[in-house]
DNA sequence: GTTCTAGAAC
DNA sequence: GTTCTAGAAC
């Protein structure tokens, strides 16, 4: 194709302002090519691969060869992929230079874990660089230390940080719903702020934003919703970055500010839209109960939103709010998408609620439908975890996981669904006109639904506030109430009607149900101690409001004992999320004292503080276990490799990679039945009898790796030699 | 998680 | 014959 002549026509003008080049920045291993192949294998837009390492006729080719095809493709009008390490400045700096005004330039960086990056790349065979088997360690390794992160300032319009594979899956998404003619708002999204002093969970996705096809106006969304003073700032503030521009482009805008960090739960109004509830009614209720809840939960916001700018319930409701003096900070109404309100409204909101249906589906339209799609099909499946329907009144809490694109790109953790009162005859639960059961549903429906957020608000508190520092004060068996109450559903059938804090009684259940990962009955004991420990004072040996330790019913060892997480919903490490992480850092704490306590008791012992993978007793559980496994419980394969495996996490490292990944990488059971090897010398044994006859003699040095950073605590004076 | 036990491995 | 594992039941 010829467009050399200056004088292109109107099409080939659109088709050269679309291209772009987006330059790939990851070590070996990181997936860049695996990155391009997938948006290409799916894109509508014309992609071009540039691969250094094939460009020469198949084989490794040079520099200035990928540099002609890149200019050659984008002459075509064609988007380019810049597949090569790309690590340093000087080695970007010339693809940047294809840039021109009509060409966008892009980074994607894939700052994936160096041991991911080294691990794939010795694995892998027939790669095109050939870059293969234990070479591949030691150049990603040394590539790792000159790299050199890419900024704006470089040339390019937007950079995109992928720190974690679920980074790497959005990022893939958003280039692969880019159409022809499709453009990305500029900026920098997705780095992570090394600096930041506290780590907040919610820091890991804000600045993603999703190709802009179906963004809602941002003009809507910014100018038509605010009512209260605080808002005010915060989209003027808006408005000015994205001055020039037709999308927000926050440039790594990580806010600092505190108003940020209050947990707020945004809701649509319930039942006023197919249910056709009366919106006075409605208004008057909305305002009561948000009235109560302000008050209740304190450092909380809530967020009524609804989509149309003309909406009639959102200005009863602002009237009504402003009569009853409601603290604007407190409480706003919200024009805009529930799903996009932090990439569409710069809304912080890590709750939303859902106006739901009876069978707890994403089936219909509205909200309901919106939320489900917005946050994939992992939001079904939580939700089935939780609760198979939904009755009138009721609310069921769902942890949103965090592959979803609701919590990658708009910060949502959890789901609330909500079922109002129906008055229209052509759906389910029809009340007739019957206002007076009407008006108690909806205030039961509402109560549940600010309930449920309280619960989570509650559940997140060591995320929200300061850290208080150190368990300095133990208190010694004193009844303290678990984190979000609930009922003993395992002791009072009778019980499970009559939801005394509103919530349905079905996510109780269906924890506890069928499921995929359902828990036995004789997994939930360290659930019930952790839930009351007043109750079981025979076997705890401290309580906080955090934690309880006790020793393990079946020790696999002279000393094991379990500290165990004192927070619903925390079955297990796949349920540490990184506004966990204050309460690894505690329980860790708390296994440090304890393991110190029997160390200066007996100078030979050797501990090691870590999680199993997958435990199989329900309760986040961090074990402290010394490392002589001298115990007539430890009893065959399973046993002793899930001490001493992959299987079994050091504490330390799962702390770090909740820090740095916002979840911890867990090994599957089939670890479990793994060749038995003594943990010091690494030999192998036939069976668990020659095993532990082995391990009562070796006296070899434990390996080098749990040597490092503290995997291991010895006795004062006794070395690390062992 | 443990206990029990059939049957494989020795 | 004895030792040991692994799967089912709880």
């Amino acid at each position: 194709m010829d467009v050399d002549g200056k004088s292109s026509s109107k099409g080939e003008e659109e088709k050269k302002k679309s291209a772009m080049v987006v330059i790939l920045v990851g070590a070996p291993g990181s997936g860049k090519s695996t990155f391009c192949d997938r948006v290409m294998r799916v894109s509508t837009r014309t992609w071009v691969r540039i691969c250094q390492d094939t460009i020469g006729n198949g084989k490794a080719g040079t520099k200035t060869q990928c540099l002609t095809s890149a200019a050659a493709a984008l002459k075509d009008g064609k988007s380019v992929f810049i597949d090569r390490c790309n690590l340093d400045r000087e080695q970007r700096a010339d693809f940047v230079k294809l840039g021109n005004p009509q060409v966008d330039m892009h980074a994607v960086v894939l700052d994936l874990p160096a041991k991911l990056c080294i691990s794939r790349s010795v694995k892998r065979e027939g790669h095109e660089g050939n870059l293969q088997g234990g070479r591949a360690a030691a150049v990603v390794n040394r590539m790792l230390q000159k790299k050199e992160l890419p900024k704006l300032s470089e040339g390019f319009s937007r950079i995109t940080f992928c720190q974690s594979e679920s980074d790497v899956q959005s990022a893939i998404d958003t280039y692969s719903a880019l159409g022809p003619q499709n453009t990305l708002p500029s900026g920098s999204f997705g780095q992570k702020n090394p600096d930041a002093k506290v780590q907040l969970g919610i820091m890991k996705f804000l600045k993603k934003v999703d190709s802009p096809v179906n963004a809602v106006s941002k003009g809507d969304s910014l100018k038509d919703s605010v009512t209260t003073d605080k808002e005010n700032d915060s989209s003027s503030i808006g408005r000015e970055e994205v001055k020039g521009g037709e999308d927000l482009a926050f440039c790594s805008l990580e806010s600092t500010s505190s108003f940020d960090n209050v947990p707020t739960l945004a809701f649509p109004p319930i039942s006023t839209a197919d249910f056709q509830f009366d919106l006075e009614k409605a208004s008057d209720i909305i305002v009561e109960k948000v009235l109560e809840f302000v008050t209740k939960l304190g450092n909380a916001r809530f967020v009524l939103v609804d989509l149309s700018s003309g909406s009639k319930i959102l200005s009863l409701v602002r009237a009504k709010a402003g009569e009853k003096n409601i603290d604007s900070g407190k409480f706003l109404t919200f024009v805009g998408d529930i799903t996009r309100l932090y990439s569409g409204g710069r809304l912080r909101c890590n709750v939303v609620a859902n106006a739901a249906n009876w069978r707890l589906k994403p089936e219909g339209g509205g909200v309901n439908a919106a939320i489900f799609s917005a946050a994939g099909p992992s939001l079904e499946t939580a939700t089935m975890e939780r609760a198979g329907s939904l009755a009138p009144g009721k609310a069921v809490v769902v942890p949103l996981p965090s592959t979803s694109p609701l919590f990658c790109r708009e910060g949502v953790t959890h789901v609330i669904h909500v079922l109002g009162p129906n008055m229209n005859p052509k759906r389910p639960n029809f009340l007739n006109k019957d206002y007076k059961k009407g008006c108690e549903v909806l205030r039961e429906a509402y109560s549940a639904l600010f309930e449920g957020f309280a619960s989570i608000v509650k559940s997140q508190k060591t995320f929200y506030e300061e850290p208080t520092g150190k368990l300095g004060s133990v208190q010694l068996v004193s009844p303290v109430d678990f984190k979000i109450p609930r009922k003993n559903q395992f002791s009072n059938a009778d019980q499970k009607t009559g939801a005394t804090n509103g919530i349905d009684n079905a996510q109780n259940e269906k924890n506890n149900g069928s499921m995929s990962k359902a828990w036995g009955a004789w997994a939930q004991s360290l659930y019930r101690i952790a839930t009351n420990p007043e109750k079981h004072k025979n076997d705890v040996m401290e309580i906080s409001d955090d934690i309880v330790v006790v020793n393990d019913l079946y020790p696999k060892a002279k000393r094991h004992l379990l500290v165990l997480a004192r927070y619903e919903g925390l079955d297990r490490l796949a349920d540490v999320r990184k506004e966990n992480l204050q309460l690894l850092r505690t329980m860790h704490d708390v296994g440090l004292k304890w393991a110190e306590k029997y160390l200066s008791e007996d100078k030979t012992l050797i501990f090691r503080l870590g999680y199993h993978s997958a435990p199989s007793m329900r309760q986040l559980h961090l074990h402290v276990i010394s490392q002589d496994f001298d115990s007539k419980h430890l009893k065959n394969k399973k046993h002793w490799n899930s001490f001493n495996s992959a299987f079994f996490l050091d504490s330390v490292d799962v702390m770090e990679e909740i820090d740095k990944f916002g979840q911890a990488t867990l090994k599957d059971e089939d670890i479990l039945s793994m060749e038995l090897r003594c943990h010091r010398c690494r030999s192998a044994h036939p069976n668990i009898p020659r095993l532990k006859s082995h391990i009562g003699n070796c006296s070899a040095p434990f390996p080098a790796s749990l040597l490092q950073n503290g995997r291991l605590l010895f006795a004062t004076g006794n070395g690390t030699n062992q």
